[in-house]
DNA sequence: GATTATTTGGACTCTTTTATCTTAATATAG
DNA sequence: CTATATTAAGATAAAAGAGTCCAAATAATC
């Protein structure tokens, strides 16, 4: 698996919350039952990405969850750092620890690029983006629904 | 991670029986010590590519592990999908069920392009390859030691 | 101030992956 | 036939990832 299951439920949220009014908070609960993902589970992964600054959150009636900053700011590759760290775009594929082009396996240079692919195509999307994209052509979210869900109410 | 733990013992293994002289058997035990993999562990590996007919196993002594084929016409792609499965090649990468061209979630069509690069590295690598630029440039299996070191003895 | 809606944080459980240990099966050599 | 070297297979253990639950903190409303 590329992403954590944790990082893959980040990222569906984080692009929940940046299909939403700017500015408004959006209860953990309102996200999960829309999402599909256990409450508890995705309390804990929002819990990360606030910490990290991405997301800001407010405690109490009213309170919930949004983007700390504009979404067309936000890299997905800013989204898996948080959760999942830079394990993907550093490590060997081969997992010989310290492998490097000063010091590399057999196959370091041909994962080089590959890992580059993966980290530019994380770097040059952002949440809006996709949210604009979703939105466009009614992509999904979830299991089910179409993007248009995530609207109502 | 990309690949699992398996997977990557699975291709170092692999690269080291790609390394040795065409037909012999190698004992898993000398491969575990070379390279530095828990003896029992990597026999589990080494038994799934065996049932998967990418190896050949011979029991008792001067027994061991060979390669089935020629490294020439083994592909990083056919071990990977030995040991992981094709999920990494065919899963979403938000995690949704059934997410493809018919149905696709808003990050499908980059995901997509990338993923058609990893696959595309893992299809056109065979061990040889990785052998011969190995041989030729002194890289290395192990944590510490050069390629050599799979030579001696 | 009491009640309610929310996030925070910690403890706990379940599952999967990784790793180890033990016994059985098989082949060789003497 | 016996001893030895090996793979095969199953049982178990440890670690990590995924998921649940509960109590505490905070903010709004009445």
């Amino acid at each position: 698996m590329l992403l954590s299951k944790s990082c893959v439920y980040g990222l569906r949220a984080s692009l929940y919350l940046a299909s939403k009014k700017e500015g408004e908070f959006i209860p953990i609960k309102r996200m999960s039952d829309k999402l599909e993902i256990s409450f508890h589970f995705l309390t804990k992964i929002l819990q990360q990405l606030t910490a990290e600054g991405i997301l800001e959150s407010f405690k109490g009636p009213n309170g919930g969850i949004r983007l700390n900053r504009p979404g067309n700011t936000v890299q997905l590759m800013d989204i898996v750092l948080a959760i999942d760290g830079e394990q993907l775009l550093t490590e060997c594929a081969l997992g010989l620890p310290g492998c490097g082009i000063k010091n590399p396996c057999p196959l370091h240079e041909k994962w080089a690029e590959t890992r580059d692919a993966i980290r530019g195509m994380l770097e040059n999307t952002t949440l809006t983006e996709l949210v604009e994209k979703g939105r466009a052509e009614n992509l999904r979210l979830t299991t089910d629904g179409g993007f248009d869900i995530l609207f109502q109410e």
